[in-house]
DNA sequence: TAGACATTTAGCTAAATGGCGAAGTGCTGC
DNA sequence: GCAGCACTTCGCCATTTAGCTAAATGTCTA
């Protein structure tokens, strides 16, 4: 594996990483179906809301989400939805292995 | 977030997560062209076979991959290949956002 | 059966992660 | 202007992770 060819692979993980977590996948599963502001995820999720801020930093800093502050308030919103494409394909590594 | 679907964000996240490093990346990457032997990863990876192993080790138990032991040697390869998608959304993730 | 090779497991350490509460920032409405 | 709400940042602690070396397990060959 080549120093370039580890940046990239680096790059990548740290994307995928983003996802791995279960109240940062409930995040994305949740604003694909519209945008929430943060107290709205804080109320569903059942921790803090620095912690859920600090989860939807990291998934903002990726590039998965994005946010737009009206108010007081911050709303966030799924910037690429191809990544909701990675729940079927874990249901498959989940059951039988057959791809989507 | 109920207690039932928290488990199986949980459960989600562990096979995300599981690809969640450059080196199990790129595993998974040079694998998509065909099972390889613990020995050969080693040789492409600048790391200990120890280590190697134990990243295999994950892949195995979350059931992305698959291993078939041939003599002294045990072979590796990809059970679920849609997990090579996940490369083309990250690829736009990091550009324009746009999906594949 | 002994020695060499391939792989996994175990034990250790350093670094990263995720949670919390407290404190800081910024907007809103009284 | 200040009280209150929405949110983020900070400092702390407990847990997890990834690397290493050493040791254990398994296979092949002389």
């Amino acid at each position: 594996m080549t120093a370039t060819s580890q940046a990239e692979y680096k790059a990548k993980a740290r994307i995928i990483k983003a996802l791995a977590h279960p109240t940062r996948l409930f995040i994305v599963d949740e604003l694909s179906r519209g945008e929430r502001c943060v107290c709205e995820l804080t109320d569903m999720i059942g921790v803090e809301m620095p912690t859920v801020s600090r989860h939807l930093s990291q998934l903002k800093n990726v590039g998965i989400l994005e946010d737009e502050k009206r108010g007081a308030q911050v709303f966030y919103r799924v910037r690429v939805p191809c990544v909701l494409n990675f729940f079927k394909c874990v249901e498959a590594v989940q059951s039988n292995g057959k791809c989507p």
